[in-house]
DNA sequence: ACGTTCTTGTGAAACGTTTCATGGCGTGAC
DNA sequence: GTCACGCCATGAAACGTTTCACAAGAACGT
């Protein structure tokens, strides 16, 4: 519809058969430079556009990858999509950008859609991970799959991520640290594994040196921190925690906002730390301290293996990678009135 | 490759023509319920994927629009991405985000690749709207477009956009109002005419009234508002404006920010104005003066009229939606002493 | 002059669908 | 008992590429 014809008229334009045309497009250096002319003159005046449907119907496959994340609303998210576009860029592929919003059955609609588009890979950070998913199925049919932000028990696969038990662990020391007897785990839902390990590593963490209570959220959104700020908020003053650690930024600034409006203090009244240190955490009211991610390179090299088992196309070792987080302390969770500020 | 092979084996495997099990899949009802049940089996038992380039090739046409946006890292335009899914979701459609980054070069290589794939539609905030192009050729040769965030002045295309003059207008009022006579203008680069308009709201608002400079950004980043904030902060105190009016929210925060390392407080020393309410501005170290858009019904609404083109086939009367922006005032630019609060 | 090699270009097959004209067969009306 | 009709299923054509085996010369060495 959009274009008038193919290749075909293109030859007739060009005086010239239609292998000649491909050839043109793809292999010009074997063709003659005065019929290649001819024929990119042709393509210039009928304003030609190649029809990949045909041409990923021949060659069989196609030149995309996908990513799959959680929400892209949230800023951690895009920071890993402008990685993996960097990495998928540098090797003439394209990236197909898919949200499953945290909802199974999106991701799962997602999956259905990319395998009939026959993509070269996907890259995702699943909803949950149960074995006999969708995404097992993907693999099994022989989709390469790396995880992102997700370490992979099973060897089927490639991975990149964070140690999120270490990255709880860290926030936990931290709190113990500056003296703090309650504290409280905002996060859910656990059937999230990034969830569940940021919960764990704080657990371990504070075993034996504070008590730890939880507060589900159903799932990673500003609009849930505030409502369990809320809950929080509601306890008798002696029951409720001194400190609390949010499994993401975006609860946390939640948390902040509701508390703040509640004329609770942060960080006198209670301190907060978040996880994943997005550009506006170091903006917030009070400046949040947060576990750091190196989120654009999270995509940046899950984008790599992720090629990298692409075109090696005999065996391949699968690896896992796994970053380092880093505690960043900022005035959410300074000990009262010793403000250590470490801007950005 | 991913998948052995195709509706042939499937047919073979139920015993019956390829033409059959097509049916199967497109019009079920035309098939006979015990041999469509067949049919079904012998799907489930390969694990048959349909292949999209082959029915995409032979319809002639696929099932996915394109959304382009400037800057997938701004919650602005994420916030649109779910308006557009939203919407198209509805209409079984797909879409294929895509960023442009702010780059021209890069624009034009991802519309290439988009109409080399044959969607039916693109929905884009171009970078620049200079004619003769790409964009142009795009329509020209038949891909129905709808601009977003962006008035169309010529009629070859539909458009939703919000009205960025009068956004420009509200602040500059609202800063004169505050008794400002001394304004700045941080934004750019001013091709893009989002950034244009609200300058060239702001200039009506304050012409007569107070004086009006502007710094120029290269694009519309929170590291770019921070160093137009030290530019700013650099001048000589007596030639200082006394207000900010960012082009973008991203660049506010960065002001914002910069301005508070450097111990020119805000909004005492200096009163600050974002533009697109995005969900971090309320949450800002200083609760941030907005212009609030309909972000995600910008999305929405973009993505339905791009629909209602698609299947319009015939005669289409191009529209162009005008949203109205409002003022948020919070304490980023309230008169010193006189708080006005207005949480979210 | 003749065989060999190199350079260009050709035409047909194949990729996996959807669609459409066709045909077989059972059923009910006359 | 025949005709017409509706229901199902079939097979082939077509979609626009890429690829591959092959051929027509030209160039070259002997």
């Amino acid at each position: 519809m959009s274009t008038t014809t193919g290749i075909k008229e293109v030859a007739r334009r060009a005086g010239v058969s239609i292998g000649t045309v491909s050839n043109v497009l793809n292999r010009p250096e074997l063709v003659a430079t005065s019929t290649r002319q001819r024929v990119l003159d042709a393509i210039a005046e009928l304003g030609y556009v190649r029809n990949d449907s045909a041409r990923q119907l021949r060659a069989g496959q196609s030149r995309q990858i996908a990513l799959v994340v959680l929400d892209v609303t949230n800023p951690f998210f895009t920071d890993v999509v402008r990685g993996a576009e960097a990495a998928a860029e540098e090797h003439g592929v394209m990236v197909v950008v898919c949200n499953s919003g945290e909802d199974a059955g999106r991701e799962q609609r997602h999956l259905d859609l990319l395998e009939e588009q026959r993509v070269r890979g996907v890259l995702i950070t699943p909803v949950d991970e149960s074995p006999g998913s969708r995404l097992e199925l993907l693999i099994q049919r022989g989709t390469p799959v790396v995880l992102v932000d997700r370490g992979s028990g099973r060897h089927s696969r490639c991975s990149v991520a964070v140690d999120d038990v270490l990255g709880g662990r860290l926030a936990g020391e931290h709190l113990v640290e500056q003296g703090h007897q309650h504290i409280a785990f905002v996060g859910g839902p656990a059937t999230l594994t990034q969830v569940h390990d940021r919960h764990a590593g704080i657990a371990a963490a504070t075993a034996g040196h504070a008590s730890l209570s939880a507060v589900a959220t159903p799932n990673l959104t500003v609009a849930s921190g505030r409502s369990a700020a809320a809950e929080i908020a509601a306890l008798p003053p002696a029951d409720r925690p001194t400190a609390v650690f949010c499994a993401n930024d975006l609860l946390a600034l939640g948390v902040l906002q509701e508390m703040t409006l509640r004329g609770i203090r942060v960080p006198q009244d209670v301190a907060i730390v978040g996880y994943d240190d997005i550009e506006f955490a170091a903006a917030a009211a009070v400046p949040l301290s947060s576990i750091r991610q190196p989120r654009e390179q999270l995509g940046r090299t899950a984008a790599a293996l992720l090629l990298e088992e692409i075109e090696d196309d005999g065996r391949h070792e699968h690896r896992h990678v796994v970053f380092q987080p880093d505690l960043v302390v900022r005035e959410s969770s300074a000990k009262p009135r010793t403000r250590s500020r470490r801007p950005r």
